[in-house]
DNA sequence: AGGCTTTTTGCAAACCATTCGCAACAGGAT
DNA sequence: ATCCTGTTGCGAATGGTTTGCAAAAAGCCT
């Protein structure tokens, strides 16, 4: 079983122990959820989900990944000047560089800064609920320094 | 004078130099602008700059926001499931934290998340155009640990 | 001041991603 | 197979922000 099919089903597990019931169009919005290995947005899923089930509409794919969301099973990412784009949420936490010039997204993480985001939150006397970090960044155009 | 009459003065340089002309309506958001020790949205500008320039419709707001904000001398936050915050860019850079249960907007910087963030950033050959961090937190019930 | 050009204004309409209301439809437990 | 309840697609609504336009105001040159 691929980790795609894993992921589907994971889905499918998180939605029906959420009373959600699986249809057609969602089965198809899962496998493409659990496929996709970028970040797509809900245009982009409704045209891949469409070739698995004709006629979906793109308000099933809002309200699906909504369900998804509220399960924890996916993250939606608002970027800068761009409409939401998902991701599976399986793998470890991670953080986003954006290419401002080709719109790519790459992932990244760093504990170091994860415990210094905690630190000077509890210094100030909070806890954090969760966080946001994304570097907009360009393609070094001179080798390495 | 003030610091919040220097920033007025300093938008309306700002402005000039862009050609960009001094209306009464701007003049007054220019100020409204300067004295915000806030993060206010569009709407609560207007709200504010109705008192000093009354007729100063929101298109308007928004266009002269706009406008400070190319010249770089205010910054726009888009903060998670809200409308666009607003504030002067005089002081040195500084990252959000948003309180979850009320909306405040606490500042804070760290040089070393930003030296990891750019270490991070350039390992993977990229250079840092800009960044957004914000942590989203709630305040800590029991006292200190 | 007067006149002329260019920018700006307020209004209403347009935008765009996302959500919602609704009547027809379809899971899925029994 | 049935019934109950959740779901669908559609089109319309939303809400923050932007834009087109004709009227009004800035700024400039004498």
């Amino acid at each position: 079983m691929t980790n795609a099919q894993q992921r589907a089903e994971h889905f499918t597990q998180a939605l029906r122990a959420a009373g959600v019931r699986i249809t057609r169009q969602r089965a198809a919005l899962l496998d493409v959820l659990a496929e996709a290995e970028d970040h797509p947005d809900a245009v982009e899923l409704h045209r891949r989900s469409k070739d698995r089930a004709p006629g979906i509409s793109l308000s099933t794919v809002y309200r699906t990944l909504t369900a998804l969301e509220e399960q924890g099973v996916i993250q939606r990412h608002q970027f800068e000047g761009a409409s939401a784009r998902f991701e599976h949420a399986d793998g470890e936490h991670h953080d986003h560089m954006i290419d401002v010039e080709t719109g790519d997204v790459i992932e990244f993480c760093s504990d170091r800064i994860e415990r210094l985001q905690a630190e000077i939150a509890r210094e100030m006397g909070y806890d954090i609920v969760h966080h946001r970090m994304e570097l907009y960044v360009r393609r070094r155009s001179n080798g390495k320094a």
